[in-house]
RNA sequence: GGAGAAAUGGCAGAGUGGUCGAAUGCGGCAGUCUUGAAAACUGUUGAGGGUCACACCUCCGGGGGUUCGAAUCCCUCUUUCUCCGCCA
């Protein structure tokens, strides 16, 4: 969310920005402006009700302390005037307040200066590629017929249990699952990011904090009984635990990381492009979120990219960076990064990885502060990125390191698979 | 799930109807002293809105109510603790 200050005196500014993202903002705006004078307003008229009235009170206790009971029951019929006026004008207060919200809640992250122009994926910009794209062995399969061939995913008995987008992970499979998630998490750790375990599930001031509410509430289950929300991304409560609090500037760099499961509903299409791993509504994937100083965050989102170009160059997997355009560009981020890695037998790019910079979009919702030298608090800057989303990399590696007899596991990987490949 | 107790500033902990945004201690920050540090002493130290700056307003777990006036009384929700029950 942005802050309405900034709102205020940068309007011409932020429309520009927002024209990235083929977005008018200028009704948008000028109705918020309009609503917040109002609310202003109506703010100073019940300030001053209110003050008089606290100053009445005040006379009456005084009067009726010395004894003088009678002057201060005539005061007591005018503080009744005052308070049906101040009722009045809260009631109208809240539901500006409310209308005001509602709409700031609307406008997305203003893009970074560097996001380039574009409408959708097409004009993502290719920043960087790396990796040999590996020779196809004769008959090379896409990842859903090599789990069925090796049987290490089952998508059929996941239908059964739960439905489509849910698959059993078995044996070999599973142990791949496991192995990835350890390493991965290994690799976080030793660049510095704090291991925690989460809530699987957030309540609603969590969605809130975030950004996945309001916007993009049927994206997640919703537990209807309990009023919880299952996460989406750990992101939501990785960056949650920061909602409310006050930091010092000593306390950046922080530096989180966390392996949860992760929940979409997204209604999404079907055919080649779903199928298998490449879509779920239930899938592993280990995080890293960082708040930052503001002066520091995009050091530290180039830092990100760099610790996740380093696990892809350990698993020996062709990817390419891609700086998402503003057509492309999530909601809630000023800057993103997605990482795709090649997949040879489907001969397409999978995204396994986005990482995004959020500066205080985030950090206004969630009233994520931090003491300045002055003492003064300020917005805080909150990053996150994917180390890794499991599936598709587990898509990956078994398409791209089959071969004539099984599929080869990644070096790095056998310290914690225990086998050297599935055959 | 049942019974009881509690929720106050970064922490601990007073405050049971008026001058309380809140005693006191610890912690934090600044200063004095010191070659430097510690100790001691002095001052300062919650958040948000509003203003050029003041004034002023709001906030004592959340919401509602009583009252001229609520941290303090009432209702309700949530959370925590103790006891009982159930349970991986």
């Amino acid at each position: 969310m942005l802050q309405l200050q900034v709102i205020r005196d940068h309007k011409e500014q932020i429309i520009t920005a927002l024209k990235k993202r083929n977005i008018d903002a200028l009704p948008l705006l000028e109705n918020i402006l309009d609503l917040d004078e109002n609310r202003r307003s109506l703010q100073a008229k019940l300030d001053n009700t209110l003050a008089e009235s606290n100053k009445l009170s005040k006379e009456i206790g005084m009067l009726f302390k010395s004894g003088k009971a009678q002057e201060a029951n005539v005061l007591k019929e005018k503080t009744g005037v005052l308070k049906e006026e101040s009722k009045t004008l809260n009631e109208a207060l809240s539901s500006k307040a409310e209308e005001l919200q509602a709409l700031l809640y609307q406008i997305p992250n203003i893009p970074h200066e560097s996001v380039p122009a574009g409408s959708s994926e097409e004009d993502n910009e290719e920043i960087f590629k790396e990796g040999e794209v590996p020779a196809l062995v004769e008959n090379a399969l896409p990842h859903w017929e090599l789990a069925k061939k090796y049987d290490i995913i089952d998508f059929e008995l996941g239908v059964k249990i739960a439905g489509a987008g849910f698959p059993v992970y078995k044996g070999k499979g599973a142990r791949l699952q496991r192995a990835l998630i350890s390493y991965f998490l290994d690799k976080n750790t030793e660049a510095g990011y704090t291991e925690m375990q989460v809530p699987h599930l957030v309540n609603e001031a969590s969605g809130y904090g975030t950004g996945q509410l309001p916007d993009k509430e049927g994206q997640m289950y919703h537990v209807g009984a309990d009023d919880l929300y299952l996460i989406p991304t750990a992101e939501v409560p990785v960056t949650n635990i920061f909602r409310d609090e006050i930091l010092n500037e000593k306390d950046f760099p922080i530096r989180y990381t966390a392996y949860t499961p992760c929940f979409r509903r997204e209604a999404g299409s079907y055919g080649a492009h779903v199928r298998g791993l490449n879509r779920l509504h239930q899938f592993d994937k280990v995080e890293i979120v960082r708040v930052e100083h503001p002066e520091k965050s995009y050091q530290a989102l180039d830092g990100m990219v760099e610790h996740i170009k380093n696990i892809l160059r350990e698993l020996k997997l062709p990817y390419r960076i891609l700086r998402l355009c503003g057509g492309d560009l999530g909601f809630t981020s000023a800057l993103t990064f997605d990482f795709e890695v090649f997949s040879t037998a489907q001969d397409r790019w999978l995204e396994i990885s986005s990482v995004s910079n959020f500066e205080t979009y985030q950090a206004n919702r969630l009233k994520l502060r931090y003491k300045d030298e002055n003492g003064k608090s300020q917005l805080a800057h909150t990053l996150n990125g994917s180390s890794l989303a499991l599936p598709r990399v587990l898509a990956a590696i078994l398409e791209n390191y089959q071969t004539e007899d099984g599929i080869e596991i990644p070096e790095v990987l056998r310290p914690y698979t225990g086998f050297d490949s599935i055959s």
